[in-house]
DNA sequence: CGGGGGGTTGATGAGTGTCAATACCTGTGG
DNA sequence: CCACAGGTATTGACACTCATCAACCCCCCG
C-alpha cells in the first residue's frame, strides 16, 4: 500500500514544510483553470487553508484506491494520473487520463468510498481537497459550490464523450481521437499541442480505448507511415493535425 | 420542434391547472429515491413550488435538444426518457434510457447548454425544475444541495460503468449486462425485475450497446435458446437472472 | 388489401483480437 | 563501461467476433 493520503503517509510525513507546498492557488500556474478560478480573492485564502499540497510522488503510486473510503478529492497539480475501475477479477478498465489542472476522485462523493483507483502515470503531484472540510466552505463560499457543480456536470459530459467513442468509432478513428484530445488539452495549458509525451503506455491506451496494444500499436504505426504523425517511442508529434481531427469526428457504425 | 419545455409549449399549456400536477413531492411515489428526499420536510415546501409538474407525454417527443440553452433539469416521473449526443453528421449515441425517480439534464450546466437531446421512449412525465430556482434554494436548503452533488457524483459512477461496458464486454455480455441493469432498476422502484417491458426499440438498444440490430436480436434469440430469457417483442422474461449476472460481470479481454 | 416500420434469420467478409516471435528500451549490477 | 534481465513495443500469421448486406416475417395502421 503506497497511498499518497495525507495522515499515515510515509513518502511525505511533513505536509506543512517544504517550500514548494506553501504555492497559494493564486500563484499556482493552473489558477485560471482550476477549482478556484471563480472564487473571490476574498474567499480564497479560506479555501487555500484547506488544501494540503503534496510532494511529487514517483510513478506507478497510487492516490486512492478503489474501495477506500472517500475523505478528499484532488487536483493534479503536475504530472498525470490514469484512474481506473477494476472488477471481481482485477480485470481494470481505465476511466481516463488526467492532466494538471484537472480534479478527480469526485466518483466516491455518492457513496462514501471511492469507485475507482487512482495511480501516477509519471512522477506526479496533487493538491488534496479535504471533502468534509470543502463541504464547510460550499455553504460560505457560493461561487465555490457553483464551480464544484461545473465540474461534476463537466465529468458527465467528458463520459458523455467517451461513450460514442467506444461505442461508435473504429480502432484508428479512437486512436486518432485520444491524441486529438490529449493535443487540445496541452493546449489549453500552454503546452505544445502538436509535440507531446504520452505519459501512458501501449497498454494504458489500448485499456483506456478498448482496443488490444497490438492494434494501437499498429494503428500508430500506420499514422506514421501515412505521415500524420511522428512517434518515437512515446513521443508523438502531430503532422497533419487537421486530417487527425478529421478521422476522429468520423462516424463509422452505420 | 415539439420539446415539452415548460414556456412556448403547444401540448401542455395549462401547466398549473390539472389535478394529476398537484401531487407534491412527499406524495409522490417515486419520493424515497427522487431529488428531494433528504430535504427537511419544512425545507420541501420550497422546492415543491418551483417544481413544475408536465403532463404525460407521447413517444417519440423531445423533451430537450443538444444545443438548447440550458434551463432546467428534470426528473422523470413515469414511463421511460433516452438521452442522447449526435454529431456533426447527425448520428447518434444514446448516454442512457432513464426510469421513473432519475434525474436528467445534468450536462447542460457546465456550458448553460445541453450536450444531449432527450426523448421519451413511451408515454411520460417529467418535473422540471428550473434551474435557476434550484440554484436559489441550494444556497438556503444544504441538503438539497448535497443531494445534487451526490447526483451528479452519481452520474459520473454509472458513466464508468457504462465505460466499462463498451471497453471490456462481448456482445452477449453487453446485453446480459443491460438487462440485469434495467431489472435492477425496476426492483428498486418496486417492480417486478424478473418480468418487465423493454420500453426502447432494438435499434435503441444496439446503438446504447454499441452493437448493430441484428446482433442484438440474435443475442437475444441465442439466449431464448438457452432458456436464460423468454422473448416477446419488448417483454423479456428473466428465467435464469442468476447466470445472466454472471455472464455480465464476466470481463472477456485480456 | 397494401404499405411500412420493426424485428428476425442467414450468408459473407472486414476489422480486430489472439498467439507468437522478435526488437527495443531502461535500469541494474558486475 | 558493458552485459544482462525484464518489461515494453513492434510486427506477422491466423482465428473469431460482429458488421454488413439481403431476404423475409410480423404486426399495426391506413
Amino acid at each position: 500500500m503506497s497511498a499518497v493520503r495525507s495522515r499515515r503517509n510515509p513518502i511525505n510525513p511533513a505536509s506543512n514544510t517544504a517550500a514548494e507546498q506553501r504555492v497559494e492557488c493564486r500563484k499556482c500556474a493552473l489558477f485560471r483553470i482550476c477549482l478556484p478560478k471563480n472564487v473571490d480573492s476574498k474567499d480564497l485564502a479560506a479555501l487555500d487553508a484547506i488544501i494540503i499540497r503534496h510532494k511529487p510522488a514517483s510513478r506507478g503510486q497510487f492516490l486512492y484506491k478503489s474501495g477506500d473510503r472517500f475523505a478528499a478529492i484532488y487536483a493534479v497539480r503536475s504530472g498525470s494520473v490514469k484512474t481506473y475501475r477494476s472488477d471481481d477479477q482485477g480485470n481494470e478498465q481505465i476511466c481516463g487520463f488526467h492532466l494538471p489542472g484537472e480534479m478527480i476522485g469526485l466518483d466516491g462523493i455518492v457513496g462514501n468510498r471511492s469507485t475507482s483507483s487512482a495511480r501516477f502515470l509519471d512522477t506526479a503531484a496533487v493538491c488534496e481537497i479535504p471533502y468534509h472540510k470543502l463541504e464547510d466552505l460550499l455553504l460560505q463560499i457560493p461561487q465555490l459550490q457553483q464551480e464544484l457543480t461545473r465540474l461534476l456536470s463537466r465529468e458527465i459530459v467528458v463520459g458523455q464523450w467517451q461513450l460514442s467513442l467506444l461505442g461508435r468509432k473504429k480502432a484508428d478513428e479512437r486512436v486518432a481521437a485520444l491524441l486529438c484530445n490529449i493535443a487540445d488539452r496541452l493546449q489549453q495549458r500552454g503546452y505544445s499541442p502538436s509535440d507531446f509525451n504520452l505519459p501512458m503506455s501501449r497498454a494504458d491506451i489500448g485499456n483506456f480505448l478498448g482496443l488490444t496494444i497490438e492494434t494501437v500499436s499498429r494503428v500508430l504505426s500506420r499514422f506514421q507511415k501515412e505521415r500524420l504523425i511522428q512517434v518515437t517511442g512515446k513521443r508523438i508529434t502531430l503532422l497533419a493535425p487537421a486530417e487527425l481531427r478529421r478521422l476522429a469526428a468520423h462516424d463509422s457504425l452505420h
